[in-house]
DNA sequence: GCCGTTTTCGGCCCGACTGTTTTCAGTCG
């Protein structure tokens, strides 16, 4: 896949062109023709030879994507980086230093490194430029420190939590007609930077104060009437932000995004002679709506997008044609396909990870452990595995409501055979084979062996199918469209897996295999009971990747999915 | 640099807050 690559060139390019000031415009083309190639399911070679539209991608730029395909760059982007010193682009990294201020400081000083920003700043020579004080140079201090501690975006299951607990704080604390969480949390994005809340307030002076005084609160970075930011101890900025009851609506719009989203939504107003912004629709002057989501989507000729869906990606376009997906729903599934038993490495016995999916009001739920070669993570042998059998069914029969299934997570070895023998993976009811070695291996071998596990005519999923892990490694080398086009032909199902670090497939990719007919399994990955709670991030992934009720063996009833489970043998 | 149900040229989403200003530019989302 050259998506990536190419994508990466073009925000290079849209930065540099931004530090040398160059027209706006310009700069928002090469963001937006970066945002559509890495949100292409396909690639992008592909797409181009077959003569495919991509959306704010016009002849200038396919030839350009020709020639970083062909020449691994690009003339236009070498010779950019050749006139603006690299170490800009870290400068224009730090918050609150935008081209104007680094371009103003390099031009100066000759600087281009946040160390030696910093040494400036702290011999007060910044405050010396024209249209720069003492404050200034505080903030961008400041900032310096922010960049230092490193501000890459957060995995979505750790932030969740915290915006639901400051949720939670505010409407006890302050008079709140409404709340919501908005921003790339409400569109449930693996990852996140911040956090934003919209709330509807008859004292909006007695919620900023509140707000900025959270317990959490480190750092207040903007107190306004209707706006604030604060920043947490742990370094994670939250936005709030307060509006009129009548156009809560549009604004709920406006701050769920993403910006992608909000421009072409604006733009479809204007066609319309309408204007939207955060404080409603309107015709000339006139306020015509507002106090409601719905009414905006209306408004220019849509039906209620769902917020997972809202990154223009397409939905803009499914929307208009009323051919937007169904998403699946939480309360849709039925059971967790891959949670670890205390026969593995889990913490749990069987009978507690059934109490657990009864509480959370599931039915079923595969109990896959390691398999015996896995030794550090406690593979389970052959004769450990017949116990467990033995003990599911005898659970199952004294159980009415909570169904087990027999379950394994087993290794994919290193010539892509697998770690039980076949006449024993016959016997279980779900099996889910997964790479946990060599992978450092090159894109063919990692590939075949993970082809020819599905080859398996008793594997029906593959776990965390990329490897990759959020902020820590990327995922194998392998060739997806052979891991896909192998699935189809062998209905094989693929996993998304709902462990937060992992969420493998993600959006993008679980939507290219719904497309092409794949089946998708979610699973946990539990480790603990806790974990299991996780189930509702593999449903963000499936509700961003598109995917409906039917797309996922989740919300299979217990007998749906043993039937189901048997067709592949 | 893209794009077209008024346009192949002239538009391109829109507003809040800060800091340094005395009317606004820069940054951010």
């Amino acid at each position: 896949m050259h998506n990536q690559e190419v994508a990466r060139v073009f925000y290079e390019i849209a930065n540099l062109l931004e530090i040398k000031g160059e027209n706006p415009f310009r700069i928002r083309a090469y963001r937006r023709a970066a945002q559509n190639i890495e949100n292409l399911a396909e690639d992008i070679t592909k797409v181009i030879q077959t003569n495919r539209k991509i959306p704010g991608i016009g002849q200038d730029l396919i030839q350009k994507i020709k020639e970083i395909i062909h020449t691994g760059t690009l003339q236009m982007y070498e010779e950019l980086k050749k006139e603006i010193p690299p170490g800009l682009l870290d400068l224009v990294a730090i918050p609150g230093v935008g081209p104007r201020t680094a371009k103003t400081i390099y031009e100066h000083y000759g600087i281009t490194s946040l160390d030696d920003l910093e040494k400036l700043c702290l011999e007060h020579k910044i405050q010396k430029l024209p249209g720069f004080k003492a404050k200034t140079e505080e903030n961008i201090l400041k900032g310096i420190q922010l960049v230092k501690k490193g501000r890459e975006r957060r995995p979505l299951g750790l932030i969740l939590p915290v915006s639901e607990e400051i949720i939670r704080t505010l409407k006890k604390k302050c008079h709140l007609e409404r709340i919501d969480i908005a921003g790339s949390v409400r569109r449930r994005r693996e990852t996140v930077k911040d956090i934003d809340i919209l709330v509807c307030s008859s004292a909006p002076q007695e919620v900023m104060e509140v707000f900025t005084k959270l317990p959490i609160v480190s750092d207040v970075i903007a107190k306004g009437k209707t706006k604030s930011s604060i920043r947490t101890q742990d370094g994670l900025q939250v936005d709030l932000r307060v509006v009129e009851k009548n156009c809560y609506g549009a604004a709920l719009c406006y701050f769920t995004g993403s910006k992608a989203h909000n421009i072409r939504i604006r733009e479809l107003a204007i066609k319309k002679g309408l204007k939207i912004n955060e404080y409603g629709i309107f015709e000339g002057d006139n306020y015509i709506g507002g106090k409601e989501e719905e009414e905006v989507f209306k408004a220019v000729g849509l039906p209620y997008i769902p917020p997972e869906l809202r990154e223009d990606r397409g939905e803009i376009e499914a929307g208009l044609q009323n051919k937007l997906p169904k998403l699946l729903e939480l309360r849709e599934i039925k059971g967790d396909l891959h949670v670890h038993s205390k026969y593995s490495d889990g913490a749990a016995t069987l009978s507690e990870i059934a109490e657990k999916a009864r509480e959370m009001g599931l039915q079923w739920v595969a109990v896959c452990d390691h398999s015996q070669s896995l030794k550090v993570a406690g593979g389970v042998s052959v004769e450990d595995l017949r116990r467990k059998r033995k003990e599911i069914e005898i659970f199952n029969q004294s159980s009415s409501d909570i169904k087990l299934l027999c379950g394994t997570e087993v290794d994919i070895l290193n010539d892509g055979s697998l770690d039980y023998p076949d006449e024993i993976l016959k016997e279980l009811d779900f099996v889910i084979a997964a790479i946990h070695t060599g992978f450092k291996q090159d894109e063919a071998t990692l590939t075949t062996r993970m082809v020819r596990a599905m080859e398996n005519p008793y594997v029906h999923s593959i776990a965390h199918p990329t490897g990759r892990i959020i902020n820590e490694r990327e995922g194998y080398s392998l060739n997806l469209e052979q891991v896909f086009a192998k699935a189809v032909q062998t209905n094989t199902c693929l996993e998304i897996n709902a462990y937060f670090k992992r969420l493998d497939l993600n959006d993008i990719l679980s939507k290219t295999a719904r497309d092409k007919g794949i089946k998708l399994t979610i699973g946990t990955d539990a480790h603990i009971l806790d974990q299991m709670e996780y189930l509702r991030l593999g449903v963000f992934v499936a509700r961003r990747g598109w995917l409906e009720k039917g797309d996922v063996l989740n919300t299979m009833s217990y007998d749906q999915l043993i039937h189901f489970l048997k067709r592949k043998k």
